[in-house]
DNA sequence: TGGGATTTGTTCGTATGTATT
DNA sequence: GAATACATACGAACAAATCCC
């Protein structure tokens, strides 16, 4: 087991670290609960639920400190986490929390379009009466959170769709889909409106109909819909200020004087 | 470039970290090419071009050796390729060339055909006489490899879709169809018959055509003609001989005993 | 079964590069 | 603009696991 004779500076420093997370049955295969896999998800989880503000640095040895890794595996972690998107990593400078423009939150909204595309085309009339029911049950609890903080119905809206990625058994279309579905996470959180993904709990209803009844291109149109939907509500609402910022960057930082 | 004999700890000990790695100061911005990204990049193309044959051992020692650095950045190199998909990297028992199962390529293909339709529809009708022109001339060297081995026609079939992504200007879909172009090039080397890609030049024609003249449906429809006839002659032709193997698998390894 | 050789996992020191005063 | 402080990039060494007789 994890050897406790390192006790480098083990009076007030307990290394909590965060016992073999709980890896959910439904991967048979492979079990990444190695200690970098442990401190990936921790990040993970940190940025995805805005603990961690995107922009925020991510200094190698507070974050080993904290969790009571080395600098090694916080580096393994965080180069994971920026080939993903959720981190940026700038040579020489180190890690931080992404801040996704406008622009590249529309290339990920874009991506993301053919990929849902793709999952609902896969599930559509091939849902078990089970896999329907599990949906429904996900959709009352994105329901239930429209009265409470924006945090959790941005949560529950993306993990919708990794439920229904999951449901493809396809494993590259589950990374593909939860990398873009956290990408776009961080951007619903930086750009959105309070009260701005309410409408998106009825587009999932619409689109479980679509499945049960086996309407693949239904189901694909109303997705695309619903996706643009969502992607509109957060980068067109603050549009005017974000252009805005836009227009003023290249000025503030000195980068826009580049004849390229 | 076979592995040469490993005499670490013999007299030649130096360490030949003399020159900083060749890299061109060419570009001078975003420099990407770091001494990690240099190993990265020579593994991948070892696989990708089959130096480097599929479920071959990649030790960390060797690699480093051979490439004169140090293990630390072979270790990343390797999993980076490891999360693309082009290693295998189980815990405590190092790195090998990914073989991918008949059933991982057809996972790879359905997703594949997914992206590379949003790839097309975000092209067509907007592609200029210059970008045609390119796509034009790299079909033409595709033609004129026919003749030669069936490994410069994969790689150059693979290049086709690559160059696609990159004219979309999205950073992402790039990304993602380098990263399935990859591994279906992996596959294709592994499973498909020599001249298995004949047909696919003329393919990669029409294609172009419907770009030109603007019509995303076609293009769409073509694609995945395409690559579901790509995924059918590579796949299906030894599927008799595989579809053996599989059904002896689970004895052989006693791995279908177990409950779940 | 066991033990030595080999390989991987991890830590940590040092050099290098970046920001700050 | 130079000196200082700090964070990162890299590598050597140690510890643990696996492989191979």
């Amino acid at each position: 087991m994890s050897s406790m004779k390192l006790h480098k500076t083990s009076d007030a420093k307990r290394p909590r670290l965060k016992q073999r997370s709980v890896e959910v049955a439904t991967e048979k295969e492979t079990a990444p609960a190695s200690r970098v896999h442990s401190v990936y998800r921790t990040l993970w989880r940190a940025i995805v639920e805005q603990a961690l503000q995107p922009g925020m640095k991510l200094p190698e040895d507070t974050i080993g400190e904290q969790l009571g890794v080395s600098r090694t595996l916080v580096r393994e972690a965080l180069s994971r986490l920026a080939i993903e998107g959720l981190v940026e990593l700038k040579p020489n400078r180190g890690a931080s929390v992404a801040h996704p423009t406008i622009e590249e939150a529309r290339e990920v909204f874009d991506v993301r379009c053919g990929l849902e595309r793709t999952v609902v085309s896969m599930l559509a009339g091939r849902l078990s009466a089970q896999q329907l029911k599990i949906l429904d049950a996900h959709v009352q609890l994105e329901e239930a959170a429209q009265g409470r903080g924006g945090a959790e119905s941005i949560r529950l809206a993306g993990e919708f769709h990794v439920k229904l990625a999951e449901m493809t058994g396809n494993a590259l279309l589950q990374r593909y889909i939860l990398e873009v579905s956290s990408r776009c996470t961080l951007v619903l959180a930086i750009y959105s409106r309070p009260h701005s993904s309410e409408c998106a709990v009825s587009e999932h209803r619409q689109i479980i109909a679509a499945l049960r009844v086996g309407d693949a291109n239904e189901a694909a149109r109303l997705m695309e819909h619903h996706l643009q939907a969502v992607a509109t509500r957060a980068l067109l609402a603050p549009r005017a200020s974000k252009e805005i910022a836009d227009l003023l960057a290249p000025y503030a930082e000195g980068e826009g004087l580049r004849p390229w």
